[in-house]
RNA sequence: CGCGGGGUGGAGCAGCUCGGUAGCUCGUCGGGCUCAUAACCCGAAGGUCGUAAGUUCAAAUCUUGCCCCCGCAA
């Protein structure tokens, strides 16, 4: 049976959610972040859910603060759907939908509570996550678990990536998890906090690649904070971007961030903390980013510069 | 009018402040060396210096408009 659903969502990752709602269920509206200021000119650009609301003749609704909004209240909705929308929702919100709001998650909860869970599982080396569908309650991520779905993380994995393999991911957990409250058989897990863990908003601050870390973490953070907000070390003085980068063995000593080794077509090898690390791709100052053997030429960096 | 950086042979860069022969690393092509090589040696081709106009005896370089790209900030 159709179920009429509310979709709350606002970046990419929320998009093949909507998609899959609306081809599976009737989607009544999208409340979505405002229109932000972004890019240079500073123009106002609309999130990637409004784009995709709009082109399927969905009313969407841009609340500055929904917890202070009264135009849900009277919505004839069976379910509230939320995926990656930015704001909590207060208690009031919550209460509205008959059955209950209902959230995609980018991890295996109770682990990764929060705002950035799929960088943080990169980051962290973690071997597999998932998405999680489940209840809303008060806490942030908190409420019983109706299904989750495992996927690993290969190496060489982005958060970009792994985003959008989640996402697809979420889009039919989604529909399952409807389909199982709707003949009663979703079940309702409760987290267990002592096994829970909260994955902080990233900045840029924690892009400054650290190579007296081991080559792994210095290898996982790359990865993690691709295509945002990008990992990053210095080469004269100015900022230089690591979009691709491998850990590699069996080079000798070296101070951190010194370079041990020019590869061929490749890149070139850093040394850090543990091993070393391979930079294949980068992006200089004003600069599009580039493979790191095209970097070289222009840049002159040779065995012993240190970064 | 948010701030700033950049567009130079196929790739990545220098040259611009103080106008006057187009430079570097790599790639490509030809030849050589080598058991061999993405190595090495010799040689060659390839550029309307983003675009339009202005200043000038002379503009990659100075001035202005336009196009495109990138970072910051959000």
């Amino acid at each position: 049976m159709i179920m009429k659903v509310i979709f709350m969502g606002t970046p990419e990752f929320s998009v093949p959610i909507l998609k899959s709602l609306i081809s599976a269920h009737e989607v009544l509206g999208v409340v979505t972040q405002p229109d932000k200021q972004q890019g240079r000119g500073k123009k106002f650009v609309p999130p990637p859910v409004k784009v995709a609301a709009i082109e399927n003749n969905i009313p969407v609704f841009q609340p500055e603060k929904i917890r202070n909004t009264d135009f849900l209240d009277d919505v004839e909705a069976d379910v509230f759907v939320v995926a990656a929308y930015g704001q909590i929702l207060s208690e009031k919100i919550l209460n509205i939908p008959k059955l209950g709001c209902i959230n995609v998650h980018a991890s295996i909860l109770p682990k990764y509570r929060g705002a950035a869970p799929i960088q943080w599982a990169i980051i962290n080396g973690e071997k597999q996550t998932g998405v999680t569908i489940m209840h809303m309650d008060k806490g942030v991520d908190t409420g019983d678990m109706i299904l989750k779905k495992y996927t690993g993380i290969a190496p060489g994995e982005t958060a970009g990536s792994l985003s959008t393999k989640l996402s697809l991911m979420g889009a039919q957990a989604i529909i399952e998890a409807l389909g199982q409250i709707e003949n009663g058989a979703a079940a309702r897990e409760k987290q267990d906090g002592n096994l829970s863990s909260y994955a902080k908003i990233i900045t840029k601050e924690m892009a400054l690649i650290d190579f007296k870390k081991p080559g792994k973490e210095v290898v996982n953070l790359v990865n993690g904070l691709i295509p945002w907000p990008v990992a990053y070390t210095f080469h004269n003085g100015a900022v230089l971007k690591i979009w691709g980068a491998e850990l590699i063995e069996g080079y000798g000593d070296g101070v951190p961030g010194e370079v041990l080794d020019i590869v061929k077509n490749k890149g070139f090898v850093v040394k850090a903390g543990v091993a070393a690390v391979l930079i294949t791709e980068v992006q200089a100052l004003s600069s599009k980013r580039m493979g790191a053997p095209d970097y070289l030429r222009g840049h002159m960096i040779g065995v012993g510069t240190v970064l």
